[in-house]
DNA sequence: CCCTGATTCGC
DNA sequence: GCGAATCAGG
Protein backbone atom coordinates (compact mmCIF):
# COMPACT_ATOMS: atom_id res chain seq x y z
CA UNK A 1 0.00 0.00 0.00
CA UNK A 2 1.48 3.74 -0.65
CA UNK A 3 0.26 6.84 0.25
CA UNK A 4 -1.91 7.91 -2.78
CA UNK A 5 -3.30 11.36 -2.51
CA UNK A 6 -6.67 9.73 -1.35
CA UNK A 7 -5.33 7.84 1.51
CA UNK A 8 -3.36 10.94 2.81
CA UNK A 9 -6.15 12.75 2.98
CA UNK A 10 -8.16 10.49 4.97
CA UNK A 11 -5.04 10.49 6.80
CA UNK A 12 -5.20 14.24 7.44
CA UNK A 13 -9.15 14.09 7.99
CA UNK A 14 -8.85 11.79 10.63
CA UNK A 15 -6.13 13.03 12.64
CA UNK A 16 -7.67 16.08 12.67
CA UNK A 17 -10.64 14.77 13.84
CA UNK A 18 -8.38 13.71 16.87
CA UNK A 19 -8.64 10.30 16.01
CA UNK A 20 -5.67 8.22 17.14
CA UNK A 21 -3.04 6.33 14.53
CA UNK A 22 -4.49 3.13 15.75
CA UNK A 23 -7.43 3.79 14.04
CA UNK A 24 -6.56 5.78 11.47
CA UNK A 25 -4.54 2.46 10.07
CA UNK A 26 -7.16 0.35 11.04
CA UNK A 27 -9.81 2.55 8.67
CA UNK A 28 -6.88 2.78 5.72
CA UNK A 29 -6.20 -0.56 6.33
CA UNK A 30 -2.59 -2.14 4.79
CA UNK A 31 -0.81 -0.09 7.09
CA UNK A 32 0.47 0.19 10.94
CA UNK A 33 0.20 2.68 13.13
CA UNK A 34 3.54 3.23 12.27
CA UNK A 35 3.56 4.35 9.80
CA UNK A 36 0.31 6.68 10.16
CA UNK A 37 2.56 7.99 12.88
CA UNK A 38 5.32 8.45 10.52
CA UNK A 39 3.55 9.98 7.74
CA UNK A 40 1.83 12.11 9.98
CA UNK A 41 5.19 13.64 11.16
CA UNK A 42 6.55 13.74 7.44
CA UNK A 43 3.46 15.93 7.08
CA UNK A 44 4.38 18.17 9.31
CA UNK A 45 0.96 17.90 11.04
CA UNK A 46 2.26 16.09 14.69
CA UNK A 47 1.02 17.98 17.66
CA UNK A 48 -2.12 20.09 17.46
CA UNK A 49 -3.36 20.88 20.96
CA UNK A 50 -6.67 22.37 21.45
CA UNK A 51 -7.12 25.71 22.96
CA UNK A 52 -4.26 27.69 21.33
CA UNK A 53 -1.93 26.96 18.59
CA UNK A 54 2.10 26.58 20.38
CA UNK A 55 3.71 29.68 18.99
CA UNK A 56 6.83 30.33 17.25
CA UNK A 57 6.29 29.08 13.68
CA UNK A 58 3.24 29.01 12.18
CA UNK A 59 4.83 28.57 8.49
CA UNK A 60 1.93 28.12 6.01
CA UNK A 61 -0.59 26.41 6.76
CA UNK A 62 -2.60 25.97 3.56
CA UNK A 63 -5.33 28.12 4.34
CA UNK A 64 -7.34 26.30 1.48
CA UNK A 65 -11.00 26.72 2.50
CA UNK A 66 -12.13 23.22 3.71
CA UNK A 67 -14.78 22.01 1.00
CA UNK A 68 -16.12 19.60 3.50
CA UNK A 69 -17.56 20.43 6.24
CA UNK A 70 -16.60 18.40 9.40
CA UNK A 71 -19.09 15.37 9.82
CA UNK A 72 -20.14 14.64 13.21
CA UNK A 73 -22.10 11.79 13.10
CA UNK A 74 -23.25 11.58 16.80
CA UNK A 75 -26.18 9.72 18.35
CA UNK A 76 -27.61 13.11 19.65
CA UNK A 77 -30.68 10.93 21.13
CA UNK A 78 -33.62 13.51 21.48
CA UNK A 79 -33.82 16.60 24.07
CA UNK A 80 -34.74 15.42 27.15
CA UNK A 81 -37.31 17.22 28.80
CA UNK A 82 -38.48 15.86 32.11
CA UNK A 83 -36.51 14.07 34.41
CA UNK A 84 -34.85 10.73 34.02
CA UNK A 85 -37.40 7.59 34.57
CA UNK A 86 -36.94 6.55 38.00
CA UNK A 87 -35.03 3.17 38.11
CA UNK A 88 -35.13 0.21 40.24
CA UNK A 89 -31.81 1.17 42.28
CA UNK A 90 -32.28 -2.90 43.81
CA UNK A 91 -32.54 -5.53 41.49
CA UNK A 92 -32.93 -7.99 44.24
CA UNK A 93 -36.35 -8.98 42.76
CA UNK A 94 -37.26 -9.30 39.30
CA UNK A 95 -40.83 -7.53 39.46
CA UNK A 96 -41.49 -7.97 35.68
CA UNK A 97 -44.56 -6.48 35.29
CA UNK A 98 -44.89 -7.21 31.79
CA UNK A 99 -42.70 -9.11 29.39
CA UNK A 100 -40.79 -7.04 27.80
CA UNK A 101 -38.99 -8.05 24.27
CA UNK A 102 -35.84 -7.85 23.32
CA UNK A 103 -33.49 -5.70 25.52
CA UNK A 104 -30.30 -6.47 23.88
CA UNK A 105 -29.14 -3.38 22.42
CA UNK A 106 -27.75 -0.93 24.74
CA UNK A 107 -24.68 0.27 23.35
CA UNK A 108 -25.87 1.55 20.20
CA UNK A 109 -26.13 4.93 21.77
CA UNK A 110 -21.95 4.19 21.88
CA UNK A 111 -20.72 3.07 19.15
CA UNK A 112 -18.97 6.35 17.62
CA UNK A 113 -16.73 6.88 20.62
CA UNK A 114 -13.41 8.63 19.33
CA UNK A 115 -14.97 12.60 19.46
CA UNK A 116 -12.60 15.31 21.08
CA UNK A 117 -15.28 16.66 23.14
CA UNK A 118 -15.45 19.78 25.13
CA UNK A 119 -16.97 18.50 28.07
CA UNK A 120 -18.28 15.09 28.21
CA UNK A 121 -21.59 15.05 27.91
CA UNK A 122 -23.21 12.14 28.60
CA UNK A 123 -26.71 11.72 27.12
CA UNK A 124 -29.45 11.73 29.07
CA UNK A 125 -31.93 10.30 28.11
CA UNK A 126 -34.11 7.63 25.78
CA UNK A 127 -32.76 4.68 24.65
CA UNK A 128 -32.54 3.44 28.67
CA UNK A 129 -30.17 0.92 28.91
CA UNK A 130 -31.52 -2.45 29.90
CA UNK A 131 -30.67 -3.41 32.85
CA UNK A 132 -30.76 -6.89 33.92
CA UNK A 133 -34.21 -6.07 36.50
CA UNK A 134 -37.42 -6.93 34.63
CA UNK A 135 -36.44 -9.71 32.07
CA UNK A 136 -36.29 -13.41 32.76
CA UNK A 137 -32.73 -14.04 33.28
CA UNK A 138 -31.16 -17.25 33.64
CA UNK A 139 -30.76 -17.19 37.62
CA UNK A 140 -27.23 -18.19 37.18
CA UNK A 141 -26.40 -15.87 34.69
CA UNK A 142 -28.37 -12.71 36.31
CA UNK A 143 -25.98 -13.54 39.90
CA UNK A 144 -23.06 -13.62 37.93
CA UNK A 145 -24.26 -10.58 36.43
CA UNK A 146 -24.59 -8.42 40.15
CA UNK A 147 -21.34 -10.01 41.64
CA UNK A 148 -19.39 -9.10 38.35
CA UNK A 149 -20.79 -5.57 38.54
CA UNK A 150 -19.62 -5.28 41.94
CA UNK A 151 -15.97 -5.60 40.12
CA UNK A 152 -16.87 -3.70 37.38
CA UNK A 153 -13.83 -1.25 36.19
CA UNK A 154 -16.62 2.21 35.94
CA UNK A 155 -15.34 3.25 32.93
CA UNK A 156 -16.55 6.49 31.49
CA UNK A 157 -17.69 6.81 27.90
CA UNK A 158 -14.09 8.08 26.53
CA UNK A 159 -12.35 5.38 28.31
CA UNK A 160 -14.34 2.37 26.11
CA UNK A 161 -12.26 0.47 23.94
CA UNK A 162 -12.69 -2.70 21.66
CA UNK A 163 -12.46 -5.13 24.09
CA UNK A 164 -13.90 -3.67 27.01
CA UNK A 165 -17.34 -4.61 28.19
CA UNK A 166 -19.93 -1.31 27.23
CA UNK A 167 -22.98 -2.61 29.20
CA UNK A 168 -23.97 0.52 31.27
CA UNK A 169 -24.73 0.41 34.85
CA UNK A 170 -26.86 3.30 36.52
CA UNK A 171 -29.02 6.04 35.23
CA UNK A 172 -27.37 8.03 32.70
CA UNK A 173 -29.31 10.91 33.59
CA UNK A 174 -27.14 11.20 37.08
CA UNK A 175 -23.26 11.04 37.85
CA UNK A 176 -24.35 7.57 38.74
CA UNK A 177 -23.59 5.99 35.83
CA UNK A 178 -20.90 3.82 33.88
CA UNK A 179 -19.95 1.29 32.07
CA UNK A 180 -18.99 -1.99 32.79
CA UNK A 181 -15.27 -2.00 31.53
CA UNK A 182 -14.16 -5.57 32.38
CA UNK A 183 -12.09 -7.71 29.51
CA UNK A 184 -15.10 -8.34 26.71
CA UNK A 185 -15.33 -11.76 24.83
CA UNK A 186 -13.62 -11.19 21.78
CA UNK A 187 -15.77 -9.93 19.07
CA UNK A 188 -18.41 -9.05 21.57
CA UNK A 189 -19.18 -5.86 23.17
CA UNK A 190 -19.91 -7.35 26.53
CA UNK A 191 -17.79 -9.28 29.29
CA UNK A 192 -18.79 -12.54 29.45
CA UNK A 193 -21.11 -11.83 32.27
CA UNK A 194 -23.15 -9.42 30.09
CA UNK A 195 -23.17 -11.23 27.34
CA UNK A 196 -25.05 -14.11 29.02
CA UNK A 197 -28.12 -11.36 29.86
CA UNK A 198 -28.25 -9.37 26.32
CA UNK A 199 -27.70 -12.06 23.94
CA UNK A 200 -30.52 -14.44 24.83
CA UNK A 201 -32.16 -17.26 22.46
CA UNK A 202 -35.21 -16.64 21.49
CA UNK A 203 -36.22 -19.96 22.70
CA UNK A 204 -34.60 -19.66 25.79
CA UNK A 205 -36.39 -16.56 27.02
CA UNK A 206 -39.73 -18.30 25.31
CA UNK A 207 -39.15 -21.20 27.59
CA UNK A 208 -38.56 -19.09 30.85
CA UNK A 209 -41.93 -16.72 30.38
CA UNK A 210 -43.84 -17.44 33.03
C1' DC B 1 -1.66 -5.54 30.27
C1' DC B 2 -4.05 -2.28 27.32
C1' DC B 3 -3.21 1.85 24.92
C1' DT B 4 -1.11 6.53 23.17
C1' DG B 5 2.34 9.45 20.16
C1' DA B 6 7.60 10.33 19.20
C1' DT B 7 11.90 9.10 17.46
C1' DT B 8 15.42 6.63 15.16
C1' DC B 9 17.50 4.67 11.26
C1' DG B 10 18.13 1.00 7.70
C1' DC B 11 15.92 0.44 3.63
C1' DG C 1 9.81 8.75 1.61
C1' DC C 2 8.77 4.79 4.21
C1' DG C 3 7.77 2.21 8.45
C1' DA C 4 9.51 -1.45 12.02
C1' DA C 5 11.67 -1.14 16.13
C1' DT C 6 12.10 1.24 19.87
C1' DC C 7 11.26 4.64 23.31
C1' DA C 8 8.48 7.12 26.71
C1' DG C 9 4.70 7.64 28.68
C1' DG C 10 -0.89 6.97 30.67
Amino acid sequence: MSWTDERVETLKKMWAEGQSASQIAKELGGVTRNAVIGKVHRLGLSNRVGGGAVEGDEPEVAAQPAPAAPPRPEPAPKPVAAEAPPRAAAPERAPAPEPRPAPAAPAANVTALPIPMRKAIIPAGQPLPPQPSANEISPEALASVREVEKRAKRLTLMELTERTCKWPIGDPATEDFWFCGLPSVPGKPYCEAHVGVAFQPMSARRDRRR
